[in-house]
DNA sequence: TAGGGTACCTACTTAATGGTTAGAATTATT
DNA sequence: AATAATTCTAACCATTAAGTAGGTACCCTA
């Protein structure tokens, strides 16, 4: 009689969902992006748009998406300056997990 | 003529993805769950699903889900212990956001 | 000339998170 | 009699993330 075992696949380095969390896992990164979404949002927006965020917190987390491709980040050469900052391509595919983020939250706990 | 300003509404307290990272924005939380799924696990198969997590972290993270109400444990008195992790009915409903974070690391990130 | 508006950056401090080590409890096995 | 197995706690320290406060730059308006 041999002793039945359970079968675990451990998920580590390759885990699709540590690998997104890697990106998406901030605390502020997945309110930003819901901020942007679709749209085109200038800095300051955004900063009104989440009024309990930093300013260093915003533009850290910016530069982070950026650099990870998921905001392009456009500068206009105006005094006062003025910035837009949109979801590129690979942005815009992380919009179905944060309708499902809202979702849950609208139904469950807000 | 009057300065077009545009609409912004602003994301705070009520905030669904704010709500709702609240509950799963731990740096395991997901993972946890993702594991989980819709099968029952005990203690030392997560450890071995998720081989980077401590056991600290990992008792820690899911003496939280049994807190906010997403897991359910049930103690075996036997010797040695066995303890058993379930979702609960709200735990089943943040799948789907797991399941996006999969399909988005499966198709972008891995 | 003082102040406002915009988009940052830098240094410092605090809060959150994570790791390590040790140990408890109880029985079966060696 | 010592060891292993399993689930968990507690104490301590290290690292990382986040918050606070200040400063820069430029032009316009008052």
């Amino acid at each position: 009689m041999e002793k039945k075992e359970k079968q675990i696949l451990p998920c580590d380095e390759g885990c699709p969902v540590k690998a997104s969390l890697k990106i998406l896992g901030g605390k502020w990164t997945m309110m930003i992006i819901f901020q942007i979404n679709d749209d085109v949002m200038r800095y300051g927006e955004l900063k009104r748009a989440i009024p309990s965020i930093s300013e260093k917190m915003l533009i850290q987390e910016l530069n982070m998406l950026v650099e990870n491709k998921l905001v392009t980040k456009k500068a206009y050469p105006e005094i006062p300056p003025r910035v837009e900052y949109r979801l590129t391509e690979l942005g815009l595919k992380t919009l179905p997990i944060i309708n499902k983020l809202v979702e849950f939250g609208l139904e469950n706990l807000v």
